[in-house]
DNA sequence: CGCGCTTATTGACGCAGGTCAAGGCCCGCC
DNA sequence: GGCGGGCCTTGACCTGCGTCAATAAGCGCG
């Protein structure tokens, strides 16, 4: 018997929006600080207003796109969280990334037309869809939003970077410390709690992502929670010592 | 005693280029079919050409940027080889990649208006400067500029996806297979040998970049020899069966 | 040509994390 | 509320790669 340690909501949508809340626009959404109208001027994001659509939330584990198929558009997320992946060859599958309200996904199929990974809802999930023409050609027109989107696509690729060096230096231990910095970085940038907060995602995305087995990653929460660093009940984290948990992400 | 397999040569220098050869265009630049201009037109390739700064080679060893520098320009490849690597706060470094000729590097800084990565030659190497503000401004007034690049800050993104999916999920014979058949393909693009070349890299640097100590990185060059896949003799590869190589590489 | 330094190879050994297996918990569904 | 299936945890064992160490091979330099 477990008390939530907090409740997750619909973000991005206006306070009062209803049925219908998925046709409101970027100038009333409260992400539009730190989502694509960042840096744009009142007349600006009317333009962009114009070119993104919006439809009705995707269903936990529905697929926003599939890898190799056409790509047209790149994402935005409005509410819930999504998981991003590619499948090897023989079958098996790496996460690439979780994405919250507020980031953008699916530029990695602009390179060859074509999507590099699939990407699907881990709960009931909201997007704003981007035509990917219709941006290029505001962009031409916009230099703030021709320079906005080089800095995202730009820190997508420092990012990667980041989770190779992970991935590539780093113990069990510190890879799933740094997991969750992560998290409580991201959402505190969207004025959530940084300390306590529920995981979209399941032990298994979890390993996946990190490199590890699930088994592995259970038994890291385990040491962390008996180092005092976290609490733990299932998918409910609570951060007691962010110092030990940041400085294990980024020892190595 | 040792023959050398192949011999390094610049490349992306008109055939009579003489003392002054670095102040060469793209024009005549033998790269431009896979560097930047490509999908561009004569007059559009003078306007780039406009913008571009070239400068003496760089000497092996010598830093092209460093990681936190402010972002003034991305690069590209011309002659020679680069690697990019982060250092991280424990002082241990992460190769995130090698550049040959015709590639760019350096779109990690854009971001954040700094650095994101260091850069340094692992022989002569000599390359393109271009100021990523006059980028900007051409990509606005170019729409194939803007196209290409947004490709290229993609393909980048997917190649270091590819990375991560390599280092979480592969075995270290995997791993190696996989960096070799990568420079093959590229020296293929670039019209050189895809079964015989010399890398430019030390096995520290092939460990680095792909989770693994030099010890390791040994061992399998061993292996693979054993096996008949590949012939090595120090720093000259020739690759005896492309497709065991292959199959080991995106087996996972 | 020989000296010293860096880079590569090879072997012996240990350990972090993978694998396999068993059990408990959560949650949706009838 | 009870049943079934997925998710999570925990334990015992195993293995691929890291670590340590010793040697050899390449290479710039006087």
């Amino acid at each position: 018997m477990s008390m939530p340690l907090s409740v997750d909501r619909d973000e991005g949508a206006p306070a009062a929006a209803g049925a219908q809340e998925y046709r409101a626009s970027c100038v009333n959404c409260r992400l539009s600080s730190i989502c694509l109208p960042l840096a744009l001027e009142a007349a600006e994001i009317d333009a962009l207003d114009r070119i993104v659509q919006r439809s009705k939330p995707l269903q936990k584990g529905q697929y926003l796109y599939r890898e190799s198929e056409d790509f047209q558009s790149v994402f935005a997320v409005r509410s819930g969280t999504l998981k991003a992946y590619r499948s090897t060859d023989d079958g098996r599958e790496q996460v690439t990334g979780f994405y919250f309200p507020g980031e953008i996904l699916g530029m990695d199929g602009i390179g060859n037309n074509r999507h590099a990974s699939s990407a699907r809802a881990l709960e009931t999930a909201a997007v704003c869809e981007i035509p990917f023409a219709s941006l290029e050609t505001l962009s031409a027109k916009m230099p703030h939003l021709q320079r906005h989107f080089f800095q995202l696509m730009s820190r997508e690729i420092a990012e990667d970077q980041q989770l190779i060096t992970l991935l590539s230096k780093s113990s069990a231990d510190e890879r799933v410390a740094a997991l969750l910095v992560s998290i409580s970085t991201r959402n505190a940038r969207r004025k959530l709690s940084a300390t306590r907060f529920r995981l979209s995602m399941s032990r298994v995305d979890i390993g996946n992502y990190l490199g590890l087995t699930v088994e592995t990653v259970s038994r890291v929460f385990g040491r962390l929670q008996k180092l005092g660093a976290l609490r733990v009940d299932n998918k409910e984290i609570e951060i007691l010592n962010g110092d030990t948990l940041a400085d294990m992400a980024d020892a190595h």
